[in-house]
DNA sequence: ACGCGTTGAGAACGTGCGTTCTCCAATGAT
DNA sequence: ATCATTGGAGAACGCACGTTCTCAACGCGT
């Protein structure tokens, strides 16, 4: 019986395999990392690495989709914590201030994805418009449980803040889009 | 006296080839376009191209660099015709709502950049935080002439707005974004 | 022990990039 | 008219990419 253990070293080199392309493509952008790379990354074989994704494009995609479960139950286990809807909310931005302060920060895999290959590839541009969508309906939940109708204002904050954070390199925006929320909701 | 002539066509040239590149980076990235579909474009020598700017890299600064003069400078000459602070400030999503239903808006040319660019290119880096810290500080006036401290925050709004318009295709958050911004003025 | 199918490691391939070089036509001074 | 110099048009170069191919080593059933 082989076959249970090669299906489990399928997962962890597959697992391996995305954890060296999402490090490579968060830190260099995706056009500007090889093939070879992943694969030197990895310590995968390319064959392998082809077996897993018949192309660079479904790495890219498998990458931006294990990425948006991980990011988003990362997010909601936090500010589900908190059991006050208005806090709830404001959580959001203390777990943003902690990802922006992390080395290595360099603003929203997904709107990167977006400028490099959003006109290019269809596929990444579905997949980042779905983790958008997906994030978007997560946090109007938590803001229409406060009562106050302003769940889009308060992602415009959050997308404004992770741009910002990105691209200045300093956390701040996560504690003026806090303020801001906080105005919205009535929190004087 | 050919000089003088020769001067005013490389004057139109320049502009015609920043053009051709501002364009074609814009609509497709910067990394998908050829420096050869460039020349086709502009209809000009390579030879000339290279003479005008040594590097792909420095193509791209300039184009950004001129686009940062047009964009700020339009948004200046919309809002300030408004003479309400409160008012001018909100012109400014009205003037971000024309531009999102532009055909072909594909979202902040900074921002894309960045995220192609900013990680293997220091000046390109340099440039779009030019262009935002100009930007920002543009705006806190805008913003300071109300008396409200709220510019940061309406500058995260602007930045969500433009992000979130560029990958959901629709105009809508210019609407949202304004009326978050009214709140935060404190515009009942 | 022994074939035999599968895998690993990396060379090889075709393509397309940014950049430079070649060559010839056009131009302007003598 | 001639000749030196510039500038245009595009071929050529070197390189790096995504992808495929080669071939030796290995594992497993018999």
């Amino acid at each position: 019986m082989p076959a249970p253990l090669t299906e489990e070293r399928n997962r962890l080199d597959r697992a391996a395999l995305l954890d060296a392309a999402e490090r490579l493509f968060y830190e260099r952008g995706v056009q500007a990392v090889g093939m070879d790379e992943v694969r030197a990354v990895s310590a995968l074989p390319l064959k392998r690495i082809y077996r897993f994704f018949p192309g660079k494009e479904d790495l890219v995609v498998a990458v931006l989709r294990r990425r948006d479960q991980r990011w988003r139950e990362s997010l909601a286990a936090f500010v589900e914590l908190v059991p006050d809807p208005r806090e709830r909310v404001l959580a959001v931005f203390d777990w943003l201030a902690d990802w922006f302060a992390e080395p290595g920060f360099r603003g929203c895999a997904w709107i990167n994805a977006h400028g490099e290959l959003g006109s290019s590839s269809e596929a990444v541009l579905a997949e980042v418009r779905s983790h958008k969508r997906a994030f978007r309906e997560q946090l109007a939940e938590w803001v229409g449980a406060t009562g106050a109708p302003v769940a889009e204002q308060v992602f415009l904050l959050v997308e404004g803040a992770i741009v910002t954070a990105g691209i200045s390199g300093d956390p701040e925006p996560a504690r003026h889009a806090r303020a801001a929320a906080a105005a919205l909701l009535g929190m004087p």
